[in-house]
DNA sequence: GAGACGATTTTCT
DNA sequence: GAAAATCGTCTCG
């Protein structure tokens, strides 16, 4: 069922810096209902976030596991900026870093329900042929916002990508108006696979994929 | 609607 | 030289 909820910027603020250094499954869980939004040359390119996944320095999922290499080093920096990277020949992914500076922790961003700039992003995803397949998926979600290698480290709480979060009682509307959120494990990899590390609000129709609780 | 597979290039071993 | 935090297309049902 389609929940009709007004995303309306006036509910959304920039957290404190905080907000990222916390645990990263809490931070990851946090980020769903929040609005990322990125100024570009073209226009302003926007939406909540729905799903996302944590990536912890202990376990071998996370890319900073084997310790800082050049491409991730900004994950061994402060909270709060982002990580971005590529993969598959084809993908740009996005993250944000997360904990204390130096652990090396980020969360996921997978899947955004589009809100602002649907048209540009229509044209960057002419692949795309519902507007709720624009951004549901890693990969779809940074060619929609048009997010790769110049956003590499931008600090999401003052940069021209940033990161807003609701007030408390918007954000406990969203999340119920969903049916809450859902804990799974994580999507495409190969190590760690019992971990549950990703989330996601319950019934949004632009998350990547509908699995069932592990 | 679900499962299989190829594309393509960066990064690290 | 292999693997990769994916996507789109194809096939089958």
């Amino acid at each position: 069922m389609a929940v009709e909820l007004h995303i309306d910027l006036k509910n959304y603020r920039i957290p404190a810096r905080k907000f990222f250094s916390r645990d990263t499954r809490t931070v990851a869980k946090s980020l769903l209902g929040a609005y990322l939004r990125h100024e570009t040359p073209v226009g302003v390119l926007g939406g909540m976030i729905v799903e996302t996944e944590a990536y912890m320095f202990s376990e071998p999922g996370c890319h900073a596991f084997n310790g800082m290499t050049n491409r991730n080093r900004v994950m061994f920096g402060h909270p709060a900026h982002a990580y971005t990277y590529f993969t598959y020949g084809a993908h740009w992914m996005l993250n944000i870093v997360t904990e204390k500076e130096g652990r090396g922790c980020c969360v996921l961003l997978r899947a955004l329900e589009p809100i602002e700039g649907i048209e540009i992003m229509r044209g960057l995803r002419q692949k795309a042929k519902k507007d709720v397949d624009l951004a549901n998926g890693p990969g779809k979600l940074t060619q929609a916002l048009m997010i790769g290698k110049g956003q590499y480290g931008l600090d999401v709480l003052d940069s021209r990508l940033i990161v807003l979060v609701p007030e408390r009682s918007f954000r406990r509307r969203i999340v119920d108006g969903y049916g809450g959120i859902v804990t799974t494990t994580r999507i495409g990899i190969s190590v760690a696979e019992d971990l549950q590390y990703r989330f996601y609000l319950a019934n949004h129709p632009c998350v990547s994929v509908h699995r069932k609780t592990v």
